[in-house]
DNA sequence: GTGATTAAAACGAACGTTTGACTTATTCAA
DNA sequence: TTGAATAAGTCAAACGTTCGTTTTAATCAC
């Protein structure tokens, strides 16, 4: 099946160096995140990090092995990356309180440091591809991502709109709607495509980032009642 | 590659009946959006259909054709459903100008609408799953989907958008927002498995669906600076 | 030499597509 | 009314290719 533009990121990157293992991860990072686990062969994965076909079912067991191995490794890079943009929210709840002026610097640093990760560097939107994918068409690994990654991050934002809504973290209501304050920054992420195709714009450049960045700050401070910056 | 839960559904459904032709689009709708273009194959596609493989060629030319037909049976099968609710919109605005209880009025019943038509009915589902793929992994197909579907319905929702915060309908900014604005709704169809992950929910159920609607609606209100029900 | 790794080749199974015979329905001159 | 001719659709079978995996031998570091 061809693809529209998935692809677009390879040229720029780096060639894929390091031993066989880490070569097959990374091929494997790239190839399934713009084709899908079903759309990529053994022999593409190979090829793409020259090394030989046999060294799949050596060193993970088999392709479906290598996919959850990628998917592994992922959560576990982004870690550093995710990790201190909800420990910044965390932190700064404790001091906050019932600070309305506060929790809205916190919900701003939190909208910039997701919409940065998200759309930063070309790395975390092939990552970001890939889980895509898993919300799409969730396999055995998208448990791997849930738990590791978006479950706690997921959490971390219902305490924020609790906070700001003076609600009960663990209510469903709470929950439903810190998810949709999510939904206003992953959208420029799960259906990019369709805001590109709006605005004519082929990818996210430093001047778009600002644009959006400011509108779902704003977007996202309206939603939850909170002071915007200057007020 | 096995799935989660992708086709639950399957078993509600009613039988496939039709001519070969009708049959073939029926068992490509279901099978592409629980498994992907790649993960279905040709004779998987017959069997289903309970026709012989060779109908496949015959009717459409190939798998990739049969792919598109189904798509384009889909934008086309929608449009009684989600124009209603973009006509609605459009009306509207037209009664409302800035009044800006009339224009809360419009976004509860769009938010409600939308929903209703994105979770409602098990073949809506089956629908959305087949978009969310073009959205994460966009083929040639998108095109029929934005040009036929999205679009259009981004426009409405930008004009909506623009009456609400009193901003120009073609500026990028108001776009941007109208795009958060869509968000807040869409994530509850693009990333269902993490709120039900969260929640231990399985379905749409009416009481889940309620509850995401009221949720949603006020959170798109606030977002938009628009007056709650009943204020 | 030994154990870890890579290389080339081959495995059976499944892939999308095509073939040619066959059935059924329709047309139209006789 | 008949019967050959045409067209549309279906069928089982087979096409050549690619799939994920495995085997066996060669290579490498220590």
């Amino acid at each position: 099946m061809s693809q529209i533009d998935l692809t677009e990121f390879a040229p720029t990157l780096p060639r894929i160096e390091g031993d066989t293992r880490e070569r097959l991860l990374e091929a494997g990072l790239r190839l399934f995140a713009a084709h899908g686990y079903d759309g990529v062969s053994t022999r593409q994965l190979a090829r793409t990090a020259k090394v030989n076909i046999a060294a799949i079912g050596y060193h993970f067991g088999g392709k479906k092995e290598l996919y959850h191995a990628v998917v592994r490794q992922q959560v576990t890079e982004t870690s550093p990356i995710v990790g201190p943009i909800a420990a910044k929210v965390a932190a700064g709840m404790e001091i906050a309180g019932k600070n309305r002026q506060a929790l809205a610097g916190i919900v701003t640093s939190f909208v910039a440091g997701l919409l940065g990760a998200l759309t930063g560097d070309e790395r975390m939107q092939i990552r970001a591809a890939l889980i895509m994918r898993e919300y799409a068409h969730p396999t055995d690994a998208f448990q791997i991502i849930f738990d590791g990654r978006i479950g706690p991050l997921h959490k971390t934002v219902t305490a924020l709109v609790a906070a700001a809504l003076d609600r009960p973290t663990d209510d469903a209501r709470t929950i439903v709607r810190a998810h949709a304050v999510i939904g206003q920054i992953l959208i420029f992420m799960l259906a990019r495509v369709v805001l590109f195709a709006r605005l004519d714009w082929k990818s996210y450049g430093s001047d778009e980032l600002q644009m959006v960045r400011d509108e779902v700050t704003q977007s996202v401070l309206m939603s939850l009642n909170l002071p915007l910056a200057g007020e």
